[in-house]
DNA sequence: TATATTATTGCGAATCATTTGCAATAGTAG
DNA sequence: CTACTATTGCAAATGATTCGCAATAATATA
């Protein structure tokens, strides 16, 4: 079995990530959809885990000790895919971080710090359904200035 | 005068972009930040003003027949920097978009459409302020399945 | 617990994305 | 029209991401 070609059997809501969540609980959730619980695996999503802010690739191989860039890049693209993780552009780069608690981002302009901001948003607008869209997460990122940069 | 150098002297608030905006009072604000307006420039504005979604580096390079990427990225990082574009990362690719009306984004997880969406915030969250952040912008992204994809 | 099955890793190399330095060009103010 | 200098375009460097494939290791099952 490929878990890469797999398509997800259960519907995620915005639920699914509302509440904290252990290394443990994501493993099971992997397995449950077929993949196998690895080393690599363990290291990124304990480091996404425990990290306080959004990482890229390159940040998340030199944390874990991963010394292959690639089975990174094929482990954040899976977390994505299952809705375990999302992916965040600034500066044109892309970060990367669990569905923990659901929360918002503010980035400052001028330091680019990332903060979390408690989520402000309890469910999608109408117009979203009037657009044809079903939604099942949503990530909201505030633009301006940090305390010191104001 | 180096306007990649220069801070914008010109705070920007929510409102900024909460109206139409066409490319000649696009081109006046750049002006008056110390940019000049070269043909590149209106290229790529007018290509991203005219979009219907939002678009990466090479998808602009080539429908606007700008030959040199670097000039593509160059601009846009300008526009990102002067708060009159932004950028969204979907399948580790950065796309950018201008500020015209304020939108929100929709995309969906099997056919990677992206829909725009009227804008559902008003104004910012406690929270924010709490945290000590003074937003002047904000971008929200759905995920979840299109109408088609259902 | 041993074994078969096959998903996943790790590597090297290929590909694609992005940045940089610099000489030539072309906006803009005066 | 002229001077000033920001910006372009190019070539090359760098960095990011993907791909193919043999070796390895996680699971299910006996």
């Amino acid at each position: 079995m490929n878990a890469r070609k797999m398509k997800s059997p259960t519907p995620h809501t915005h639920g699914d990530h509302s509440d904290e969540i252990d290394a443990e609980s994501i493993y099971s959730v992997l397995k449950g959809r077929g993949y196998r619980i690895t080393a690599p695996r363990r290291a990124l999503i304990e480091a996404l885990l425990s990290a306080c802010d959004p990482k890229n690739a390159k940040e998340l191989a030199k944390h874990t000790g991963i010394k292959d860039l690639s089975t990174v890049y094929r482990t954040l693209s899976e977390l994505v895919k299952e809705n375990l993780a999302s992916e965040l552009a600034d500066g044109g780069v892309v970060y990367y971080e669990m569905h923990e608690q659901h929360h918002d981002h503010a980035i400052c302009d001028a330091c680019g710090t990332i903060a979390h901001i408690p989520c402000s948003v309890t469910k999608p607008p109408k117009t979203l359904a009037i657009a044809g869209f079903t939604a099942h997460d949503h990530e909201i990122i505030w633009r301006g200035l940090c305390v010191k940069c104001v």
